[in-house]
DNA sequence: TTTGAAATAAGCATTCG
DNA sequence: CGAATGCTTATTTCAAA
């Protein structure tokens, strides 16, 4: 596994706030030329160490007006309703985020829609009419209080 | 409230794939001049439809072995004590998310910590000898089924 | 006012000491 | 590793629609 020193973790930690940092406002934050930065980001990239590079786009402005987080409970059985599950909600633009999860319900979703009514065609669809689905609950959420995508570093 | 055309669609479902596409490869994917799809860009930036520019980071790579759906049940009381946990939450490095939702729990949380000695110091410091909260349900991630941030167009 | 093409500036990536 | 440099990409300008 790749090994992180100190300059790495500084550099992940600017470059999670903001990717569009030029090397050489990095360099100057870290205390590094500009080439050696170069060199760790492109080993950073090459190692999966940055696994990707992407835009945050807000979701008001995409016309998402509510997020639900909706726990679920599969019936007992086969590995292969789980399975099934699981590609099912991979496919699915709704859903932004999907864990399976230990305790006392199976999946955890985050699902982003337009409004109510189309949080309510979605569970329809790919919660109530589901056969493996012993039952599910849904939150609303009020404040997004805190969305990060980062790592402690 | 900004309008998104076809084409601004179109450029942020790659660009929150990926956001170090060069203007040029935009172009040629969505039909326009470099140019018209430089200045979308810059527009989608000023305007906050692109919220940020980031970097994932492997969690794995930074050294997260443990991801944990936490739901929190606080005391009836006050909104000054919801607004004390929301700020907590907010400068806590392990919290990745943190939802106020309606429903049979308060505050869902999404926590990343190296490995469960970690989680445990976590949750002592800031759950267990939290006054505020009744009580706490944790559920480790087995599989992050899918993990996106993107916001469906 | 908006568009694309060309010129200019900026930033990235490589080579070398 | 840092300094220097050629090469790529972003940004601005400008002429035309």
């Amino acid at each position: 596994m790749f090994q992180l020193d100190d300059y790495d973790k500084a550099l992940l930690r600017l470059l999670q706030q903001n990717n569009r940092l030029t090397t050489e406002q990095l360099a100057e934050e870290v205390n590094l030329s500009q080439s050696a930065v170069q060199r760790r980001l492109t080993k950073l990239r090459n190692e999966k160490v940055i696994e990707a590079d992407v835009a945050i786009v807000s979701p008001l402005a995409a016309g998402v007006g509510i997020t639900c987080v909706v726990d679920v409970v599969l019936h007992e059985g086969s590995s292969k309703s789980i399975d099934k599950f699981k590609a099912a909600m991979k496919n699915c633009a709704e859903v932004a985020q999907c864990y399976y999860v230990t305790g006392t319900y199976d999946f955890v979703l985050i699902v982003h829609t337009r409004d109510m009514a189309h949080f309510e065609a979605f569970s329809k669809k790919h919660l109530m009419d589901n056969q493996n689905l012993k039952h599910f609950y849904t939150h609303v959420v009020m404040d997004k209080v805190k969305v990060s995508y980062n790592v402690p570093l």
